[in-house]
RNA sequence: GCCGACGUAGCUCAAUCGGCAGAGCACCCGCCUUGUAAGCGGGCGGUUACGAGUUCGAUUCUCGUCGUCGGCUCCA
């Protein structure tokens, strides 16, 4: 079944370390070197340079920016009078052929700063980029350099570029059969919206036919696992144009899968000492001005509403109110940890274009958590959440995963970050050192903290090859004090607790889709919305068949009967389709021996057994959480 | 939010140059009484996303709105 086939996860670090995305960088440099080493990588860099002479061609009066490798493939940027179709695509695909038959050197040239402003004097952003160089500290991509780079020049045929390679020896060295451009997508120029929009053309590039082919292959396999496919042919969640975008329904068969989370997270909570709360959805504009987050967060909340003069806030998140009831009482060192947690429901105006299927919505139900702390505790707590999330991802088989270490930058002081460096760095040592102690791998990632501390985020891939944050578990430094929280420690002091923000199992809608996507619809036999359907072979049995369903729900098994007029054929296709678990098959023979026979989702039969051995089967794979049918 | 593409029946998709909007599946009604991935027949189903415009005539051309998709930006 392939079960944790995916396409691009975890990806070449390449598509987060390149092209302008900083952010990635270091976690990009540890993983980085033998792509950026091996032929492909220079076959992909060398195409993007073709693709920008047949651009170039086509548009003399095109501004080019950068075009690096990215994972499978490369992109390059440019600058145009008009905005380019799919016809223009195929027109420079094929002048792309053409030039790589041409069989022309790749000729390397070092140069100065002014000989470069030189050749490039009509390219602004390739001015931009030389005067980056000059001054060091960047490459032209972005990506921070330790030493001053020097400057080169890359020709093909006749096509210069700035450019630090390496490419190909000769265009021969690419197929004309072995890549391909895929589509146009808009970019701004240095990864920045404040800068101009530049348009961005993908293409995927291989050593030859048959990997370009089976890259096109996988393409098509992992759309049909995308979990916005595969909820709507499984009935688990749907959109409505009126309800709103980002605002997802979810069927009985969702339905179904939330219960069965919300189960497993107050199992495991209740084990780990958690105690649960609940919070209203609304609150009034003081909490959040309080909080901080207005300053912060105000364009990613709904407007408020106003009522009698006063405003409330739909809540984007859970924890001021539990920092509410951390401080509802006096609170002694010997409380802590104190762990509050909450399915809770939370809003967020996601930006219309950031929307993406159930992975990113504007209605959400995290499974949230915040646990108060000692700083003395705090290491031994936060890796007690991290073993929580190992425990999950198990459970599941979640094998493709990269926990990151996400840091503040210094320039967000007192911007997107509290203004402390001190209790940055030192919470930031913390989490790294208790992770290192803990043996748990880790990436790290500058500038993508939390405004308030440095978190965990779990980052995984959708089918199609999107990066999310699943789990988190974050530091919070700054807000309990905000809410003068406190508690008495063995002094009889006063003193601020650390908070731990967590959601280990994410939120419904993102666990969910990935959920989805991470088994392509065929769940385990616990989460299975449906886990038996009994199909009666003539309508001779859809008595019996009928109880059969009914003993199966008295045993916690979800089960239905199909008593529709189709055959047993099409209704074993439907079961199949449905990908529910377990089929059970009654004819005569078994309904006359009292008997059942079994089919299981994976074409394995078992013909004419009693229904309590199956029953058996099926209440022990749902109570064990099993991953085996 | 930005750039681009797209929007036809519940679903998946057709419809020539601007000339009466179609198929399969699903659904409903029958027939068949069936042994492990689609039995057969009939029926229902559309303001072609919505609103303007051009035209004798618009699913088709133009503009706007809404939504979806591919990216960018952003994120649980």
């Amino acid at each position: 079944m392939g079960e944790n086939f995916y396409l691009t996860s975890p990806p070449s670090p390449l598509l987060h370390g390149e092209g302008g995305e900083r952010k990635d960088a270091k976690m990009a440099q540890q993983v980085q070197e033998k792509y950026e080493e091996s032929h492909l990588y220079r076959i992909r860099h060398s195409a993007a340079h073709i693709m920008a002479q047949a651009v170039l061609e086509m548009f003399p009066e095109a501004k080019y920016t950068i075009g690096p490798p990215v994972e499978n493939g490369f992109y390059y940027d440019f600058d145009l009078p008009r905005s380019l179709t799919p016809e223009d695509l195929e027109a420079i695909e094929k002048r792309m052929r053409q030039i790589v038959q041409g069989k022309h050197d790749f000729i390397k040239k070092v140069v100065s700063a002014d000989e470069a402003r030189q050749i490039f004097k009509d390219q602004p952003y390739k001015l931009e980029l030389i005067d980056g160089l000059e001054q060091g500290g960047f490459d032209e991509y972005g990506n921070p350099l330790k030493e001053k780079p020097e400057i080169s020049i890359y020709q093909h045929d006749t096509f210069v570029d700035l450019c630090r390679g390496p490419h190909v020896a000769n265009t021969r060295e690419i197929k004309p059969d072995a890549f391909k451009l895929m589509n146009v997508a808009g970019a701004y120029w240095r990864g920045d919206e404040n800068n101009k929009q530049l348009q961005r053309i993908y293409g995927t590039a291989w050593e030859n036919k048959q990997q370009l082919e089976e890259y096109l292959h996988q393409l098509e396999e992992a759309k049909k696992r995308d979990h916005r496919k595969l909820g709507k042919e499984l009935e688990i969640f749907i959109f409505d144009e009126e309800v709103g975008p980002g605002l997802p329904l979810w069927l009985p068969n969702g339905g179904v899968m939330i219960e069965e989370l919300e189960k497993l997270a107050k199992e495991m909570e209740e084990k780990a000492g958690y105690v649960r709360v609940r919070t209203p959805h609304l609150t009034k504009e003081d909490l959040f001005l309080r909080s901080g987050h207005l300053p912060y967060y105000a364009e990613s909340m709904y407007p408020p509403m106003e009522l009698e003069g006063v405003k409330y806030y739909v809540k984007p998140m859970n924890c001021p109110f539990h920092h509410k009831i951390f401080g509802s009482k006096q609170r002694s060192y010997r409380d802590l940890p104190l762990r509050l947690a909450e399915y809770g429901t939370c809003y967020r105006y996601e930006k219309s274009g950031e929307l993406f299927g159930l992975m990113r919505v504007r209605s959400m139900q995290m499974n949230d958590s915040h646990i108060y702390v000692s700083e003395e505790l705090f290491e031994q707590e936060f890796m007690g959440v991290v073993d929580l999330y190992r425990k999950y991802f198990d459970l599941f088989g979640i094998e493709k995963f990269v926990m990151r270490l996400s840091l503040h930058s210094k320039a967000g002081l007192g911007k997107k970050y509290v203004d402390n460096e001190r209790l940055w760095l030192k919470t930031e040592e913390m989490v790294r050192r208790a992770m290192t102690n803990g043996g748990v791998p880790f990436v790290e990632a500058e500038d993508e903290a939390a405004f308030y501390g440095p978190k965990i985020d779990v980052q995984i891939w959708s089918a199609i090859g999107r990066e999310f944050s699943l789990a988190t578990n974050q530091v919070d430094f700054a807000v309990p004090a905000r809410f003068d929280l406190k508690y008495i420690n063995k002094d009889g002091q006063e003193e601020v607790p650390l908070c731990i923000h967590r959601a280990p199992l994410s939120t419904h809608e993102r666990m969910i889709g990935f959920l989805i996507e991470h088994y392509a619809g065929a769940f385990p036999v616990w989460l299975s919305p449906e886990q038996a359907r009994v199909i009666p072979i003539t309508d001779g049995q859809n008595e019996y068949a009928e109880n059969i369903a009914k003993q199966l729900r008295a045993n916690g098994i979800r089960a239905s009967a199909d008593l529709s007029s189709q055959r047993m054929n099409a209704k074993i296709r439907d079961a199949q389709m449905m990908k529910v678990p377990y089929m059970i098959v009654v004819g005569k023979n078994e309904m006359e021996a009292g008997q059942i026979s079994l089919r299981v989702r994976d074409g394995s039969q078992q013909n004419n057994i009693p229904l309590a051995e199956f029953i058996a089967r099926a209440k022990d794979r749902i109570a064990r959480r099993a991953k085996e049918l």
